[in-house]
Formats: C-alpha cells, structure tokens, sequence
DNA sequence: ACAAAAGTGTTAATTCTACACCCATGA
DNA sequence: TCATGGGTGTAGAATTAACACTTTTGT
C-alpha cells in the first residue's frame, strides 16, 4: 500500500437535495442556513461524513436526525470539489436528491427548522454552490425518471394515473396527454391495478394502482420521449 | 461555520477505468498493482486527491502522470465508500471513465507499467471494489453513448459511418444494423461529411465524416433503441 | 338529465426494422 | 467483369400524438 499517512486528507460532505411533491409543481425543500458565514441563506440540508460510515449512511442519517425524514429513497447526484467551493474550508461534497411524499411527513420538524418548500420553477437564491447542485439534481431525476418510473416516493402507496401523470408533468415540466400517458404506462406492466377507487376528485372515481413490487426498479427503455 | 476540526477527514481517491476501442471491441485497460497487499493483481489506475486540486483536476493529473494519457475524455460515475473497501486504510472513491482512442496513445508508457488490455466482455479479476467499478462504468458509458453520440473519444479526427458504428456496437455489445444506424447519425445533424473518403477498407472508398465542433454535446433523444 | 372526470377508441404521423437493391472501383 | 464494401430505397411493424367519443355517478 501507497502511505496513507503521506497524503492529503479531506472534510467529506453530503448535501441532499429534498424533492417532493406538491399543488401540481415539484418542490426543493430548503433549510435557512444555522452558522456563519452566509447565516440565514438557504441551503441545502447537509452534513460530514464520519469514519464509521458509508456515503449512502451519511445521506439517510443527516435526513434522519437533521431533517426528520425517514424511510426515504435516495440517490447519488455527483461530487463537488472546487477547492474553494466552501469558504471555511476544503471540503469536498457528495449530493444526494431525495425524494419525499409531502403529506407523509411530519410538517412540523421541518417548521422547526424553518425549512420551506421552494417550486424548482423559482428557487430562491442558495448558499455556495448549493444552487448548480440542485440544477444537477434535477437532471438527474429527470434522467432516472426516464428509465425507471419513479412517483412511488413522491406519492402514497395508491394513487390514480392521474395522480401520476401530474407527477410526472411536475418532473418534466411539461404537459403529458393523460389518454396516451394512461396507455404508455400501462403498458409498462409495472402497476397493479385495485380493486377499489378514489372518489374524493371525482363523481365516477378513478381506479387505485399500486407498484408491483417485484417490477419496482426495473430499466425500462424511455418513459417520455424528448424534443 | 460548524468547526470543521472536530469532523473527521478522509483519503480520498480516484480511480479511473479507462476504455479504449480496439479490434472490434470495447476494452479496458488494467495495470498490475505495484504495492502490497494484492501487489501484481489487476488494477485502475489511480490516485489521490490533493488539498490544491479538485477531483476533475486531480483524475486528469493521475491519467497524465501515472498513465502518460493526455487530452483525454474523462466522465464522473460516481463515489464507492464502504468503510473496509480498502484493507489498508478508509479511502473514499470517485470513479471516472475515460475514453482514449487507442492509436494515438504512446505505447511504450503503457508496457512500460506492465498495463494491458482486456476485453470489457472478459475481465480479469481485479483487485479490491475495481470490477465494480468496471461495471458501474459501462452502465454509464452507455446511459451516456445514448444521449451524447460519443465516439469522437474514441476514433480519430475523421472516421466513417462503418467505424462509428463498430463503436457503438462494442460499447452496447450488440448489432446495429448499418443501414438503419446511418440513416439515425445522420438525422441527427451532428456529423459533417467531408470531401475525402477512406481508401484502405473498400475498393470503392467510405466518405469521412466528422464532428460539428458546436453540436459536440447536444443532448439527444435516444440513439439505440433498447430492449 | 347533466356536469365533470374516468376511461376507451381511432386515425394520422413518425420512427424502427429488416431487407433488397444499386453504385463505384481495383484487381 | 466480378467481388466487395459503400450507400440508398422501401414496405411493414411499432410507437407516438392528437383528439373524439363513451362511461359512470352525485347532484
């Protein structure tokens, strides 16, 4: 082995981008930022990395203990390393998106922090770099979206085709017709239809579907097509 | 600031699996480890990062330096941070790929550190996380081919429709009809036919074509279908 | 009965696929 | 002229896009 003891070492990070899923947009939630510099700036929520620990522990720990999110599906985005990317030091973060059902989580531990949740139409201005990492969050999900029919993180356990299409339009940023949506989808033999219906949005009601669980992070050629 | 100095710090490397084309297939180019433990198993070539270089800085250092590769396409995959991935110590790894086009690399540095080339289809075994590595690679070297129209990596300034698509059926490990991939390239508008034709494949000679410096990295729907 | 959302059907346009076929050239 | 890739054309299948239409049910 190369001597460690010889090298530089690094202040390691995580910096989760929090994606949910609320009034027909997709949101960032963002935390006012608790010490100096930039005090009060939004800022993603973040911690270091401990020894005793993996980057994916690090990701769900600080969304755990810091943010009062748990069970959270999670994803790695990329690093940034910019030597001078943070102004107290050299430290290199690794960003995580998240993505959360809104109405399943405890409200009140984010109002705690004073956290908000930002449309990703107009964020607000962002602490370092914290802004290009939701930029490439984004892509990100954008991107993985594509291939693996995501909304099941976003959305409780049934829900409509609607409900997801609505999703799907607030990643994409983009009108989907529901008829083909419907057919696309469907298609997919990725969700089981139930047997009972939503009747809160409409007279008829919409059928309930739910993932097929075995089917859930299978790598499907393109959900929307670009351009 | 949270006092960096009670945080705990890390190695933190990269590694770098750098593919090349060659004789019909998409290969890797391994080196033998120089340093105990697993000293002579097959490795990545890699490094670590320094406090005055960000990670970009500090793989394009370690392919220049350790591998004499220079000019070379280099691509983020993502990090690899279990605590016990390296036996000598933690180390954090960002991995990357690179993309060399074969022939215009000097040789003699490569045998020079023992280092060969290995068909991605028959890896050897590897050292430590590194298959892996290899692995995670290719997932993204081909999530890339298929929105980026790589390649120009790959081959030479001016290539034919026939090389390219040797490219992209060594990197998806699959036919491509010629036929239907030309008539796809070219509704891209990204290449540029020139005016002189390879003579050394055909008797009748294969126009060269080339890329439009601007469309280099537009993003693209699809290239290859899957499925 | 009617309004409103759920869900189905239909058609045209586009893209994919699999071939057949013609072209240019050196030997 | 013939063998060999280079390059084009085309027909059928599959997918996409746009929009019309039918169904259900609370009021």
């Amino acid at each position: 082995m190369e001597q460690l003891y010889k090298r530089d070492r690094h202040y390691v990070a995580v910096d989760c981008v929090i994606f949910g899923y609320l009034d027909g947009d997709l949101k960032l939630l963002a935390y006012p930022r608790a010490f100096a510099p930039y005090e009060g700036g939004w800022s993603l929520m973040g911690g270091f990395l401990n020894d005793d620990e993996n980057l994916d522990e690090a990701a769900t720990r600080v969304l755990e203990l810091r943010a009062g999110l748990s069970d959270i599906f999670l994803q790695e985005v990329g690093c940034f390393s910019a030597i001078n990317r943070d102004t107290a030091g050299r430290v290199v973060s690794v960003v995580y998106y998240a993505l959360v059902d809104v109405n399943t989580q405890d409200a009140s531990i984010l109002d705690a922090h004073g956290a908000q949740w930002f449309s990703v139409k107009h964020l607000p201005d962002m602490v370092l770099d914290h802004k290009q990492m939701v930029e490439r969050a984004l892509i990100q999900l954008r991107s993985d979206a594509n291939e693996r029919l995501l909304g099941k993180e976003l959305m409780p356990q049934y829900f409509t085709l609607l409900q997801l299409r609505n999703v799907y339009q607030a990643i994409f940023d983009r009108d989907l017709e529901l008829a083909n949506f419907r057919k696309k989808i469907l298609s997919l033999d990725i969700l089981e239809k139930q047997d009972f219906k939503n009747t809160t949005e409409s007279r008829k009601g919409a059928f309930y579907f739910a993932f097929k669980p075995e089917a859930e992070n299978r790598v499907l050629d393109r959900i929307v097509k670009l351009n």
